[in-house]
DNA sequence: TACTTTTGTGAGCGCTTACTCACTTAAATA
DNA sequence: TATTTAAGTGAGTAAGCGCTCACAAAAGTA
């Protein structure tokens, strides 16, 4: 049989949880399944996560390192605010394409983990995504791009609607779609709300 | 023992599937709980549903009958375009704040429901509410309300990503929120994007 | 009151779940 | 080459799942 070191496994593992919680739902995610998907028996999925929820957690940190992390530094860097807006929300939802059983995994599962630090570690990216996103709006308010009436925390509402509702649409309808067309035209509308 | 009608007892059933999924998460959601928390055995259950499936059907058929046939009367009526749109959307969250389960429940159970009937109800609710949205939006457009310049179809997606992120917040916070002040500020800046 | 209909009960069925463990075996190291 | 380390196996466990059914009993009807 084959073998492959833990660290191969563990990517394995997570990436085929996301596929079955994309094209099968998070009923389906079952170790059986998992085992079946990844090519090997149940009792391998153990020696690579102490417990399903471990591999769930370990997801939801991979969220922060590749993802958050990623958008501290567009939030940080000196672009100007719109190529700013528009990079953040690319890398967004390019993260999100790559990774599309991870809407789901936040939204349902996450959400409701009564014991662990799951839910708090969800919170925790949303939080931070808002808040460097209120950051990049306040920018381009003081820096006079855009309006000064808007509400920069309704704003984050609608914005953050966006990467949802794409997820869910992806999920309906399975149609491969255009990353950046869906971008610019998004783009397009957030920035109607933030101009003059 | 207490003894109450069928039709009683299915309403208490779908509240209470309602009330576990917002609450504990989907996956709480079994048989044994749900009895629990109506107050009755599991084999009474059974008398008022056939199936477990039956129940969450149903649950998306009253979607339909109540809330999408009202917001048809809407689109349908004589306001004017920015009434309309807002009746529309606050309808729409009013129908959410007092059913907070059914945002999970569609997106994360019928949108994977391999028995076609749930998911097919769940994307005929979805098209009809796009469809009227847009003919909203145009009407508007047409009698010079609203720009020529903004795809109707990609303010439906933002749009739409609006009650999801809702109540994926309300899970999230549990906090008790005003529903006509959420209205108002989530108004004010989808019309931003409508106006000229 | 006597009979029928309807609602509620709870043990129990077959199946799946997350997880464990004694065992096997491939790969790395000595 | 001999030994150690690490990866994979698959039968097994207790608990939970959706669901059924023979039975009990309340409510409606004659």
């Amino acid at each position: 049989m084959l073998r492959l070191s833990t660290e191969t496994r563990q990517t394995q593992i997570k990436e085929a949880v996301l596929d079955i919680i994309y094209n099968e739902g998070i009923g389906k995610l079952s170790i059986k399944n998992l085992a079946v998907k990844v090519g090997v028996s149940e009792g391998a999925i153990y020696r690579h996560f102490k417990s399903k929820k471990a591999i769930l957690l370990s997801i939801v940190e991979d969220v922060n390192t590749n993802l958050v992390i990623n958008q501290k530094e567009i939030a940080n860097s000196e672009m100007i605010p719109s190529i700013k807006l528009f990079t953040f929300f690319f890398q967004q939802i390019k993260y999100l394409i790559n990774n599309k059983g991870i809407t789901i995994l936040l939204f349902s599962e996450a959400s409701h983990s009564n014991d662990t630090n799951l839910k708090e570690k969800l919170v925790k990216i949303l939080k931070a995504q808002k808040t460097l996103l209120i950051q990049i709006v306040e920018q381009g308010v003081s820096k006079g791009v855009w309006s000064k009436q808007i509400n920069v925390n309704d704003f984050a509402t609608i914005y953050m609607g966006i990467p949802v509702i794409l997820n869910i649409e992806m999920v309906l309808n399975k149609e491969n779609f255009n990353h950046k067309e869906f971008c610019d035209k998004m783009y397009l509308l957030l920035e109607r709300i933030l101009k003059d």
